[in-house]
RNA sequence: GUGCCCGUGGCGCAGUUGGAUAGCGCGUCAGACUCCGACUCUGAAGGUCGCAGGUUCGAAUCCUGUCGGGCAUACCA
């Protein structure tokens, strides 16, 4: 549970704090004008390894130009025997330091100490968090949009468990209303024209034409022939809704399963429906005064919550919207299961939908109507992922049926590259090249990071094989790491926990991509500078060691994303 | 029309509670293996951060306007 980034920025801040008393009590600085500023880590390093703005910060205050002040407080700053070694005024005004061998020598005893935890923090404190991700409705297989939300919410949840939030992983299955009727239509529909001949059955406007319900019409057929033709139209589209429904969920579970996705809730819409837990809650809104009628269906009074326009909850046929389920799902999440906090990844395209239903969701009115007294809702929206094949976008539908299915891609590109891949920044579009992606050798950076942890793997083997094993972190002495490739690398094994704090806070575990990709880079640029065999015993066990703790975090860093450490490529 | 998101070297992207000379990968060019894995490393070229104003010690970052792209605006989900 250790961050010493945070340990170092907190003795820094009590340092400059200790040297501002000192400095005012001198005279050399104004009473009563304590400085603030930030802390920050510099992107040059000649600028030191920390860096400190409060003298530009509090230069109108104290009516002093920045160096002078910054002067004043360095000379009277202590630092001996704690993280800095040294300390310098440099451009307009910032202070500079640099980090000691006593911060290097505990980011290694750190990491040893926490062992598989390294990384984690109690910043969520336990807060409970549902994430919801994928849902994707169980009428056709997932496609390439659902791999990007599932690495991102499977992403988002392992960093928020990390970061100390007791999370939990849902999918949301729309197994009921209309795409559902859709579907059990569109089979339907299928299975006839098995019986009577293409041409002899319309298929249904806005169908699924989709392979996979031709199959499930096909397979029905030799095993019933055309015994279920008799059948009102209707009830042969409950058939195969029973049929073709159940089955598909099964299959994303086992697409999912392979992707390393795991929820802990499937949570049916059906459920909310035969439970009369939907009617219920919109029955309450209408006790409250938030709907009335028009047209013969019931409409919320959405405007009056904020958003920009009325919805229809109940359609004049009786049925209940998705919006009307969407609000009880909701209701259940907060008011009944007492989640904090619930995250929806969803595709761009709903953002409509999350505007109005977030606005919706906040609303004292309709909160207080449902019971919901605690809990936050966001939205994690991720872009459109752009397929492109032979240099054009090609565009995804499930309606269509064209679409390149999550499991199409596993069968031609790696669960490692493919999580790695998806795990991009969510608010931009992303390209995926499948001409590139389907080689198996290609030049994904997922391989760069990879290849960086079977590195050290081998390393250690061939070093154990000449009797040098890895030293615990108090048999070292980590001021002989003093190359700047060797302390660059400390310092970002330093940065995981920190990092995984961020990915949290911003819900862009995206972040951690990057964090792995620079922590080889370090690893690869200390490598073909620093040697091992033939270095001096102290030497050797030192590096050893920093390979050891680096191996480590690698492969930590990797497993929250989802992606694993192998030992040989 | 209205709302939200995105415009950063050839391509793909980091960098947003305002900080120092705007970084990284790919690609291009030039180098490095009798060596603990060359799936690696070193160096170079390449930018008026879409454009125009504003705010201040300081702006890719905040504000206003504008241009370009995407998405959304269903008794679909």
């Amino acid at each position: 549970m250790s961050n010493l980034i945070r340990d170092a920025m907190r003795q820094l801040d009590e340092l400059l704090l200790d040297a501002y008393r000192a400095a005012s009590g001198a005279g050399a600085l104004p009473p009563d004008a304590e400085p603030s500023g930030v802390l920050e880590i510099p992107r040059d390093p000649s600028n030191g390894d920390f860096a400190a703005t409060h003298a530009m910060a509090a230069a109108r205050a104290m009516r002093r130009p920045p160096r002078e002040i910054a002067g004043a407080l360095l000379a009277h700053i202590k630092l001996d025997g704690g993280y800095f070694a040294t300390c310098g005024a440099a451009g307009a005004g910032f202070m500079n330091f640099t980090l000691s061998d006593k911060w290097y020598s505990d980011v290694l005893r750190a990491a040893e100490e926490d062992g598989a935890s390294y990384g984690r923090s109690d910043y969520g404190g336990g807060k409970r968090v549902m994430v919801e991700f994928v849902s994707a409705n169980p009428t056709g297989p997932m496609t390439i949009g659902n791999a990007r939300g599932g690495v991102l919410g499977d992403a988002l949840a392992s960093v928020l468990e990390m970061a100390g939030y007791d999370v939990r992983r849902e999918f949301y299955v729309n197994d009921a209303g209309n795409q559902v009727e859709l579907f059990g239509k569109s089979a339907a529909a299928r299975y006839m024209q098995i019986c009577l001949g293409e041409d002899a059955v319309r298929f249904p406007e806005n169908g699924y034409h989709g392979d996979d319900i031709r199959e499930l019409a096909a397979e029905v057929y030799g095993r019933e022939g055309d015994s279920l033709a008799a059948l009102p139209e209707s009830e042969l589209a409950r058939r195969f809704v029973e049929i073709g429904i159940p089955r598909n969920i099964e299959l994303m579970r086992e697409h999912l399963e392979r992707y390393r996705i795991r929820f802990d809730e499937w949570f049916p819409e059906s459920r909310l429906h035969a439970s009369g837990y939907v009617e219920d809650t919109i029955r309450r809104l209408t006790e409250s005064g938030l709907t009335y009628e028009s047209d013969g269906a019931l409409w919320l009074k959405n405007t009056a919550l904020g958003a920009d326009k009325d919805e229809v909850l109940r359609r004049s046929d009786g049925s209940y919207t998705y919006q009307a389920a969407d609000i009880a799902y909701h209701r259940d999440k907060f008011a009944e299961r007492g989640f904090e906090r619930v995250i929806d990844v969803l595709g761009a395209d709903h953002h409509g939908h999350t505007v109005r239903f977030g606005a919706m969701m906040s609303a004292p009115a309709l909160r207080s109507a449902l019971g919901v007294t605690q809990g936050e809702l966001e939205f994690l929206l991720m872009q459109m992922v752009l397929l492109k094949r032979d240099g054009e976008v090609v565009k995804v539908s499930k309606r269509t049926g064209k679409a390149l299915t999550l499991n199409d891609l596993l069968d031609e590109i790696s669960v490692d590259a493919c999580r790695f891949f998806f795990n991009a920044k969510p608010d931009t579009h992303l390209e995926f090249d499948l001409d590139l992606a389907v080689r198996q050798d290609s030049e994904n950076p997922v391989y760069y990071v990879q290849y960086a942890h079977a590195r050290i793997c081998s390393l250690i083997d061939a070093l154990g094989a000449d009797g040098h094993c890895v030293p615990a972190a108090r048999d070292i002495d980590a001021a002989l790491l003093r190359e700047p490739s060797e302390r660059e690398l400390i310092k970002q094994i330093a940065l995981l926990p920190e990092e995984i704090v961020q990915a949290a806070r911003d819900r862009d575990p995206s972040r951690i991509n990057r964090y792995v990709t620079e922590l080889a880079a370090r690893f690869h640029k200390f490598y073909g500078a620093c040697r091992m065999r033939g270095e001096r015993e102290d030497v050797l066990k030192a590096r050893l060691k920093l390979a050891d703790t680096t191996r480590r975090v690698v492969a930590i860093g990797l497993g929250v994303i989802g992606v694993t450490a192998p030992e040989r490529m």
